[in-house]
DNA sequence: ATAGGAACTGTAATCGATTACATGGAGGTG
DNA sequence: CACCTCCATGTAATCGATTACAGTTCCTAT
C-alpha cells in the first residue's frame, strides 16, 4: 500500500501537491493535476484514514448502537438512517450492545475516542444523568426508544397515545376485557401502558391488576406464556395488546394451542407492524411507526448536534398508523 | 478532551512515561505510575485512538459486511462472531451493503484505507477474481454466502447434502412430487438445487422443470407467488422445498388461503430454523445451522489471516440438522 | 574501587495525511 | 521599468499517539 509520499515522488511534485488534487483544491494546474491522478491510478494508491482522520480530527462515520440486530423494526429505521447519512457522505456503522451495560459503554467510548463522530443510540442502560452528560459533551441523539428525562435529542413516535389509540380500536370493536402484555423496564413500553390504562378509563372500565403481564423479552415465548397465564384466569380477557409483534404472535399461538381462534372469541393487537405480523394466520392488527422517515430524522438531529452544538436538544414525535388485520374484528 | 501531552504536564513527566503507564510497560515505578494514574483519573484522559491507531497501523476494529439487517439467521451468526471477538479484544462492527455493488466496494475500501484490521463477508457481488484478489491482500474471509471459485477462507454448512436430507425426508413420508423454490442468483441456494436433484434421482424420481422455482428475493410475498404459481399447475406439487424460512412462510400462507393445510395434503419444508418457522401456524419443518458456531469460526479463520497471511484460506463445513415441525408429516 | 548491568526516564523520530506559510514566476498596470 | 497581484508549488508544522535510542542513577559483583 503506497504512501502520498511515494505518490509524489513518482510524481515528481511534493506532498501537499498531491494531496491538494485528491482534495479538489483549485489552485494546481490542470498538467499537474492529471499528472498526479496518472500515478494515483497506476498505483492503486487510496489515503490512508488513519492519517486523514487524525489530522482532521474527525472520521465522517457514524455509529448506530442497537439493543438486539435480531429485529425487524429497527433494520428498517436505519435504512432511514443510511439514506439520510448518504446525504451527508456519512458512513454508518452498526453495532449490538445486547442491554450489557459493559458493551454499550465500550461502543460510546468511541466518542471519547473520537473513533467514530456521532451517535445513534436506541435505548440505553444508563440513566438519565450520564446520558444527559453525554450528549452535552459529544454528539449523541436518540431514537425510537430513550430514556426519561434525558436532556438528549431523540425521535420516534409517541407511544402512550398510539396505546391508547389501539386500545380504542379494540374497544370499538365491542371487546370489554382487554388485557396488556408489556414490559415496565422499557420507556416506551411503560408508556404504552398508560395510554392503555387511559383508554380504558375514558371508556368506564375498570383496570384490572391480573390483566396486565409483564415480560421482560420481547420473545414469542414470552408472548405464550403470557397468555396462558391470561387465559387460565378466572374471567379471561377477550382481547390481548402487546408491545411487540413478536409478543402477539406468541400469544396467537397460545390461543391457537388452546382452540381459540384470534380474532373470533378474543382480538390480538401488536405493535410495530414486522414482517411476522402480516406472515402469521391469522394475520395480526398491529401499529405502525415510519420507521424509514425515524431513521432520517435521527440522523438529522445528529447533524444538528454535530453543526451547533450549543442548541438545546429537541425530542421529535412522528405519526404512527393503526393496520387493521385479522386477529381483530373491525367494520 | 485532554491530549498526552496535557498528562504529562500535569504529571510533570514525559508523554513517553505515560504512554508506558498507559500500556502496561514494566519499566515504570510504581511511585511515578501512581502519580500518572492520579491524573489520568482527574483529567479523565482517554486515548485518542486516531493517533494511537496511525501509530500502530491498526484499529482493532473489523466489520461484518451482510447483505441485509432484518435477517435472523445473521444476527445469530454475528453473536458468534461477537463472541469470539470479544476474546481477541477486537471490536465489532456491522454494515448492510443491501447487495448494492458500489455500498459493498465502499466497505471493502475500509480494508485499503486501513478503517478495519479485517472483514467477514456474507454474500458478495464481487467475482471470484475480485474476491481472489482482495482476500490476497488483505484480511478478509467468508461467511455462510460465498463465492464459487473464489480463493478465500470461508466458512458455512454442506448446503448440496443439507437439502438432499431434506428432501430425502419428504421422500421418506411418501412425498413423490416435491418442488422447490430457489434463487439461482445466490451460490448456497444453487447447491441446494443440487442437493434437490441429486435426492430426486437417487429416488428414480423425475426432476420436473416447472417444479422449480426461482425468486431473487427471500421474501415471504415472493414464497407466496411462488406456491400459487405451483398449486396452479395441472399436477400440483405434494410437498414444497424452499431455500429460506420466510419463503417457506409464505408458501404455508398461499396454501392456507387456498384452504389447504401444509403438513396434510402438501408438505413445506424450509431452511435455517428462524423464530418464523416457529411461530407460524403449522410450524414449519427446516433446515438448522450452527450460527453462532459458524460466526465463531468466521472469526477464527479472519483471526488466521491476520495473523499468517501466507498461508492458504480454508474452507470449513460445520454440520447442519434437520428440525422437523407439523408442516411436514413423519413419524 | 570500578566496570557492568538493570531500572527508570526523557528526547526525538515516526506513522500518513492536511494545511499555514513561504516562494518564485507570470502577467497586468501606471 | 517598477510594482503588485495571482497562481502554482514547495517546505515544514501539525494532529496525538508509540517507541527506538540515549542518558542517568544506582546497585552488585569482582
Amino acid at each position: 500500500m503506497p504512501t502520498i509520499k511515494e505518490v509524489a515522488k513518482a510524481a515528481q511534485v511534493s506532498v501537499a501537491t498531491v494531496s491538494r488534487v485528491l482534495n479538489q483544491d483549485k489552485n494546481v494546474s490542470p498538467q499537474t493535476r492529471q499528472k498526479v491522478l496518472e500515478v494515483v491510478r497506476q498505483v492503486g494508491y487510496t489515503p490512508n484514514m488513519l492519517g486523514r482522520n487524525l489530522r482532521r480530527k474527525n472520521t465522517e462515520r457514524i455509529l448506530v448502537l442497537i439493543p438486539s440486530l435480531s429485529n425487524q423494526f429497527l433494520s428498517g429505521v436505519i435504512r432511514g438512517v443510511e439514506s439520510a447519512a448518504k446525504q451527508k457522505e456519512l458512513q454508518v456503522m452498526i453495532s449490538a450492545a445486547h442491554n450489557d451495560r459493559e458493551a454499550e459503554q465500550g461502543y460510546l467510548e468511541m466518542l471519547y475516542n473520537r473513533s467514530v463522530d456521532g451517535i445513534i443510540l436506541v435505548g440505553s442502560t444508563l440513566d438519565q444523568e450520564e446520558l444527559s452528560q453525554l450528549a452535552g459533551q459529544y454528539p449523541l441523539v436518540m431514537c425510537s426508544e430513550w430514556v426519561e428525562g434525558a436532556n438528549v435529542s431523540a425521535v420516534g413516535i409517541d407511544n402512550e397515545q398510539a396505546a391508547f389509540d389501539a386500545v380504542n380500536a379494540l374497544l370499538a370493536s365491542g371487546r370489554k376485557k382487554i388485557a396488556m402484555v408489556s414490559n415496565e423496564e422499557v420507556y416506551s413500553a411503560r408508556l404504552r401502558t398508560q395510554g392503555y390504562r387511559r383508554a380504558l378509563e375514558q371508556a368506564g372500565l375498570p383496570h384490572k391488576r391480573e390483566y396486565e403481564v409483564e415480560h421482560y423479552e420481547y420473545t414469542y415465548r414470552a408472548g405464550m406464556r403470557a397468555c396462558r397465564m391470561l387465559m387460565a384466569l378466572p374471567e379471561p380477557p377477550d382481547a390481548i395488546f402487546a408491545v411487540s409483534d413478536e409478543l402477539a404472535a406468541g400469544v396467537c399461538k397460545a390461543l391457537i394451542e388452546q382452540g381459540i381462534i384470534p380474532g373470533r372469541e378474543v382480538d390480538v393487537f401488536g405493535f410495530d407492524n414486522t414482517t411476522m405480523s402480516k406472515v402469521v394466520t391469522p394475520s395480526i392488527s398491529t401499529v405502525s411507526q415510519p420507521r424509514k422517515r425515524i431513521g432520517g430524522t435521527a440522523l438529522e438531529l445528529l447533524w444538528e448536534r454535530m453543526e451547533h452544538p450549543e442548541e438545546k436538544p429537541r425530542l421529535v414525535l412522528l405519526p404512527h398508523e393503526l393496520v387493521l388485520r385479522d386477529s381483530s374484528q373491525h367494520r
